[in-house]
DNA sequence: ATTAGCACTCTCTATCAGTGAGTGCTAATA
DNA sequence: TATTAGCACTCACTGATAGAGAGTGCTAAT
């Protein structure tokens, strides 16, 4: 499919068709053959290029908003802008990512390695003010991390305190009813039996096997099991995922948001945000950069838009992903560069 | 003051003012003296109206956007609408406060009793639902909440999580950098001990005094007391205050707000929650509604936009306050009772 | 295959007149 | 004296019109 692509186009179609995409991410004004010519020096004359960007309008790349203006890229014109940018070295764009920005990022990110949330706000709110884009991140999905502990810590009256800690760090706290004859030394016992049994699991294990194993099993009715098993399930219910999200504002800047009704949209979209957790869960199977661009959007209020995102793990095994939303018109190669790096750099404050 | 200006307005010039506000409330067009004549039957015409509209003018109550348009209130017209609300009984308006709607919202919090946090999201988003302004929950601050209890446990290495609980049901976790060589049991003195000195006491108290004290005292050099002290001041450091804020999406579908720099200020201010959050931490020293009109308003980013809270409390302590945020064109009468009745339930919540 | 030339198209801006809602003022009225 | 009818006036808004400017497609020449 993308080798047909670049069949069909010659290197001059390629090379226009690549200058149309620049000139209209540079500034969104629509893009004239005079234009073109005079800022790439091409050697051919307007009539040509005219004729060019005909050709790729017919083919779907290009389009004019109106007879007798410019041409401006379709979603098609942006994916093959895209697809031949991450051939070429795009080095050289992207000047906000210099290595110094990145060890010093680091170095701030080393500071929230004790509170992965803090750390989640950090890196958005750095990512939107960077782009002019709206950041978001998807934590690791809780299912995917590792048991490492839970505490059980009597509270007042029948209130207990469940605290539970995995291995990359993510901490739950919750208060739950029970019992109020239960005494903190039953707890201890019942903490103690939950632990022995799913430390090292990771918690889709536990509520998928463990669990029902345990209720399944011969001690069914001891009391301490299933007085164990429903602590434990009460603690766990109610988990809904949450991302994080910033640059509503900065999003604003962008000549392409002068309108309220895009932003009104995108603000909708972000409010029931359970489709986008759909979408970048999905995205967040795949490795590396990735590029959603305008219509290729499954979300209905994020058609017009493009999505960039990157995965970023703990060593080999993913955790969660992060994510820049803007105009389809959004600077590809800044945006690609910014979020790849950034991504490295949650990677390696988890690695270390 | 107040006094003053019931005493500088004739019960006509009062009556025809508070008609200009809620015409220009309903609808956001300047309003003639015709349309007062016809909506209103004061028993007067046109003319007469023109003149009591005149006064009002010279007085600063209304303002004309330009000759030959109609009136609009100013700041010191919605002042007066408000202030002469609150005399009146209100009763009438606001139609989506109904019993059942109190009744029925009261028993969706008490499912959040165990969670404040989702507690607070649940009431930011249904006020910003029915009122389409945004709306803020100011927790309490932490330094006025009540030490419970705090639990130390040996995670990996050389963290240890530390959990604080308070008799409010504000839990507050952090992993700790500490000695490696430190053992669950060391941890469990040390938390004894703190617990033993600190329960009952605001946090507030043991960081102004109870800790000073310790550090002077004659076991300044015991090992257990200096390592309990650090281990405390670091569980409690960088505990920034943080709000609740919804409702972005649903300000936009305001007429006032059809321009996007408006949006995009108010958005500012959010995203620099500094500024609000001293100003709700200094409108939650005094009980009851409070509205902010327009220049009233500290914050650059918030002049033009009107604030109404309500602070809610546990027993007859105040804890936070509950904010609506929008133009100085809202339905105050609406506003302030639900802003009132939420901060009520709130309040009802944290009692049983 | 490329290009110069030209007629054409379409947006954008400014200008202008007409409309309508509303005002302020004055003189008449109760 | 307070109120009102009448009237001239003001100003935003609308729609029509014209001119400028940028860009195109097509054709004929190179």
């Amino acid at each position: 499919m993308e080798k047909d692509i670049f069949d069909i186009l010659d290197d001059r179609s390629r090379r226009v068709l690549n200058a149309v995409v620049c000139c209209y991410i540079d500034k969104p004004d629509p893009v004239g053959s005079r234009f073109v010519t005079r800022k790439y020096s091409f050697g051919f004359s307007p009539a040509t290029i005219r004729n060019i960007m005909s050709d790729l309008e017919e083919m779907g790349f290009l389009r004019q908003p109106h007879t007798s203006a410019g041409r401006v890229p379709t979603d098609k014109g942006y994916r093959f802008y895209v697809d031949s940018l991450s051939g070429a070295g795009e080095a050289g764009r992207a000047p906000e990512v210099t290595p110094e920005f990145v060890e010093r990022f680091s170095r701030r990110l080393d500071a929230f390695r004790n509170d992965v949330s803090a750390m989640y706000s950090e890196v958005t709110t750095t990512l939107s003010t960077l782009s002019n884009c709206v950041s978001i991140v998807l934590p690791p999905k809780a299912g995917n991390t590792t048991f490492n502990r839970i505490d059980l810590i009597k509270y007042r009256g029948d209130q207990i305190v469940a605290l539970l800690i995995t291995d990359e760090g993510i901490i739950r706290n919750k208060v739950l009813q029970s019992d109020p004859m239960i005494t903190q030394d039953d707890l201890n016992r019942l903490a103690g039996f939950l632990n022995a049994e799913f430390s090292g699991h990771t918690l889709d294990e536990i509520s998928q096997q463990l669990l029902s194993r345990l209720k399944r099993e011969k001690y069914q009715w001891d009391k301490l099991v299933s007085r164990a098993v429903s602590i434990y399930e009460q603690a766990m219910s109610a988990s809904q995922e949450d991302i994080f999200v910033a640059g509503l504002y900065d999003v604003m800047s962008m000549p392409d948001f002068s309108d309220l009704s895009r932003i009104k949209e995108l603000s909708k979209a972000i409010k029931e945000k359970h489709e986008i957790i759909k979408l970048l869960a999905e995205l967040s199977k795949v490795d590396g950069v990735q590029v959603v661009i305008g219509n290729e959007n499954p979300i209905e209020g994020l058609k017009g838009l493009s999505v960039v995102t990157s995965v970023y793990k703990e060593g080999e095994r993913p955790m969660g992903i992060i994510a820049l939303i803007g105009p389809t018109r959004m600077d590809y190669s800044k945006t690609i560069i910014m979020v790849d790096t950034i991504a490295k750099c949650v990677s390696r404050t988890f690695d270390d």
